[in-house]
DNA sequence: CTCTCCCT
């Protein structure tokens, strides 16, 4: 009888939430177990009946909230509407590859939806970017006629709309990562869509990992997996072979037409701006249409700018407009591109436009080739910004943003035979980046050695290294690589290791609330806007909060004017501020958002910030714990060697590990070098440059660094006024002296050599001296010299 | 005298 009925309740696990199918089986396990020992279990059984009972009746209640769901008539995805079903039957994975306007990110969760998928737990789908992720929910809930936030809702960091009702979440693949943390099994959840994941970011990568683990644990999870590249083999072999479905996008054709910008000997002296103007020529001769540039970045986008507005202007091009486009741009100039306009518009832009903006209204795509690309190079230590030729994928997206309105034309400042032979795909970010962050991740949530997990693509061995020499000196694992009691502090932060561990310190020394400002401050994009044609104006409105040893106390100060204003002023009038000051109000927003988040970390553990105000060398040395891989020392030999006569030569450094620097001039230190700097962050471009400084003192460091501290001791020798063995010693971080011949008493450093040195020195040398002596007064000898401590 | 782009 008890036999049956457990079998009879561990049937109905599949009617109920997802959320508790699996605690509700483990239970049954358990009590299976007492059962077979003979013990009594009728309690536990009754317990587990009226759980298994209201699990359902909740099922049976999300069940009645099904909307009514239509689609969008033409859409290839919806066309093969019957395929997609028979696979989500069928088959626990399923890969989609479908191009763009193949109508995958929208109507794939509906196809969920109808076949049964979001009753028992919810339908995530997972979007790259936080505005993506808002955006695609809103449509979503528009096609399916519910409120945004009831049946179809979203979260990303600091903001969602998410109920009980809620069937179907779309949210940044952060947000999924992050629920790992809570919820290992990510049990509220019946189906996952990871989109775009041909994006391959650090997040997207170690979902994908992190999945491959959990799908045999979760055997009723669905997922499907999409892909906007052809590419996608290597995810249905990750899955061990899941099927693949293509569909096709809906795109009209684009002409591809190669202008290398030295094509033949006639254009020996043709230089970029030129070969854009060319083809800016060539295309104003095709008819109406704006014309989308792909720039490497900033600087190339003003040159081009420059001599656009110089050239002569084509008379069927009408009045032409051009507008610069990439992401530090103020929100307002952002906004241009997406205003009606006549004439024919220009528009230069980055990266930006290649994935998270799209510009309408694209008729033609100028492709430079060029990107500069993020890479760690964990040989030198340091990251780095080069410019690179772009992928084939990257340069088929860029030529792709031309063909969604009608037929395109592209043109590729580079030669046929030099787009055949790039890559054809951009490195995945987890080769490319530093894996401190992740590496932590995965010690606090034990997921075992990197080596062992599954990535799509395996993480070279010496950028593992190097993110746990990073964590060593971080001091969130140990020798042995364990990680610490401070390691797993950090890792529930949600920021940068490096910044992390400054927080930590701002709670152990009483500074917690500078830290927050500062490390939130650092997080965010700097919400000090500078427009490229007021820059002086824009640096006289900064000036007010500027300091000139450090960067980080002008976060500071700006932070302090500003929770003032905020005070009193309306948000209007606090916008209206933003703008006449060259703040980013969103961005100054942002800042505040995340100040509020970890502010509310610490809150939750009882930890409140300090309210009187510490004085700035305990905020440095609290920034020191994170920063103490970025320490660099004035090169005083250059300064001679070049004398003052020429005010634009760079102070250069000599920073950790070898390292050469100098002051990025973006930076307020940079007329008045310090002689010991701390940088928030280098980063190698034309050179390497440390940006965020600070003057410091260096004996703040080696109560800091004592576990990265390298001794040299030299030149032990006996002291005849104390009577010991002294020596001088030497400590260097990284290779860097940071303290330089100091006197230590030899003995405690090396007791049998400094007592060799002792007899040698010490006892000898005074029984030569006593010899003499006795020579001296042979009849009355002096008392024996009394021997030194060692 | 200057630095692509995202995310918890």
């Amino acid at each position: 009888m008890t036999a049956l009925d457990l079998s009879a309740l561990s049937s109905q696990l599949d009617n109920c939430l997802t959320r508790d199918s699996h605690a509700l089986r483990t239970r049954l396990h358990g009590l299976k177990r007492r059962a077979s020992k003979g013990l009594p279990i009728d309690k536990g059984l009754l317990e587990v009946a009226a759980q298994i009972e209201a699990s359902q009746q909740a099922v049976e209640a999300r069940r009645a909230l099904l909307p009514t769901i239509r689609y969008a008539d033409d859409l290839p995805v919806v066309l093969r509407r019957e395929e997609v079903l028979a696979a989500l039957t069928k088959n626990q994975v399923l890969i989609l590859c479908g191009e763009t306007g193949s109508g995958k990110t929208t109507q794939l969760p509906k196809i969920a939806l109808e076949a049964g998928r979001g009753v028992r737990g919810l339908i995530g789908h997972t979007q790259p970017r936080r505005i993506a992720a808002r955006s695609v929910a809103a449509r979503i809930a528009e096609e399916l006629d519910t409120p945004l936030g009831e049946k179809v809702g979203y979260q990303v960091r600091f903001t969602g709309q998410v109920s009980d009702s809620t069937l179907i979440k779309v949210m940044t693949d952060g947000i999924l990562l992050a629920e790992i943390h809570s919820d290992p099994l990510l049990s509220k959840y019946d189906t996952l869509i990871i989109d775009e994941a041909h994006e391959r970011s650090l997040n997207i990568d170690f979902l994908l990992g992190y999945l491959k683990r959990l799908l045999p644990k979760r055997p009723e999870l669905k997922l499907i997996v999409t892909s906007a590249t052809l590419d996608v083999e290597r995810f249905s072999a990750h899955f061990d072979g899941a099927d693949i479905m293509s569909v096709e996008g809906r795109t009209y054709p684009v002409e591809m037409r190669y202008r290398p910008v030295q094509g033949d000997d006639d254009d020996r002296d043709r230089d970029l701006p030129r070969a854009l103007l060319d083809a800016v020529d060539e295309l104003a001769a095709e008819g109406a249409g704006d014309i989308l540039v792909f720039f490497d970045g900033e600087r190339g986008i003003r040159e081009a700018e420059e001599a656009l507005r110089k050239h002569p202007v084509p008379r069927h091009l009408g009045a032409t407009e051009i507008l610069p486009l990439y992401a530090r741009l103020s929100a307002a100039d952002q906004a241009r591109v997406f205003q009606k306009h006549g004439g024919r518009r220009i528009i230069l832009a980055t990266n930006v436009a290649e994935t998270s903006l799209t510009v309408p209204g694209i008729r033609y795509v100028i492709d430079t080739g060029l990107a500069r690309v993020s890479r760690f190079s964990a040989h030198a230590g340091i990251q780095r910004l080069q410019v690179e030729p772009i992928s084939q994928a990257a340069a088929r997206q860029r030529a792709g943003r031309c063909g969604r309105l009608g037929p395109g034309i592209c043109i590729r400042l580079y030669a046929e035979d030099d787009f055949a032979k790039r890559p054809a795909h951009t490195d995945p970010e987890i080769l490319r980046t530093n894996l401190a962050a992740v590496i932590l991740r995965m010690e606090s949530w034990q997921l075992g050695h990197v080596d062992d997990f599954p990535f799509l693509d395996k993480p070279d061995g010496r950028q593992i290294k190097a993110a746990y020499d990073l964590l060593f000196e971080l001091q969130a694992v140990d020798e042995t690589r364990r990680l610490s009691a401070l390691g797993a502090q950090l890792s529930r932060l949600p920021v940068d290791p490096r910044l992390g561990r400054m927080v930590l310190a701002g709670e152990r020394d009483g500074c917690l609330a500078e830290m927050l400002v500062i490390v939130s401050g650092l997080t965010v994009q700097d919400p000090r806007d500078r427009p490229p044609e007021r820059q002086q104006a824009a640096d006289q409105a900064h000036a007010a909060w500027k300091n000139t040893t450090s960067d980080f106390l002008s976060l500071l100060a700006l932070w302090r004017w500003y929770e003032e204003q905020a005070r009193h002023l309306s948000q209007a009038k606090l916008r209206g501020l933003c703008e006449k000051n060259f703040l980013s109000y969103v961005r100054m927003r942002e800042w505040r958002s995340l100040h509020q988040e970890l502010r509310g970390l610490f809150h939750e553990e009882g930890v409140h910030e300090n309210e009187a105000p510490v004085s700035e060398d305990v905020v440095h040395r609290a920034l020191m714990t994170g920063l103490l891989g970025h320490l660099a020392l004035r090169d005083e030999e250059k300064r001679k060697t070049n004398p003052a006569k020429d005010k634009r030569e760079m102070v250069s450094y000599q920073g950790v590990k070898g390292r050469k620097l100098a002051i990025h001039p973006g930076s307020a230190l940079v007329k008045t070098p310090p002689k010991w700097l701390m940088s928030a962050q280098w980063l190698e471009t034309t050179r390497v440059w440390g940006a965020m400084n600070a003057a410091i003192n260096p004996r703040w460091i080696e109560p800091l660094a004592k576990h990265l501290l390298s001794r040299e001791v030299s030149e032990p020798h006996y002291q005849l006024d104390s009577g010991r063995v002294a020596a001088f010693e030497t400590l260097s971080l990284y290779g860097l002296p940071v303290v330089l011949r100091r006197a230590v008493n030899y003995a405690a450093i090396d007791p049998l050599d400094a007592r060799r040195i002792f007899i040698l020195e010490g006892v000898l040398g005074a029984l030569e001296g006593w010899e003499v002596v006795a020579d001296q007064a042979w009849s009355t000898p002096s008392p024996q010299p009394s021997p030194a401590r060692g």
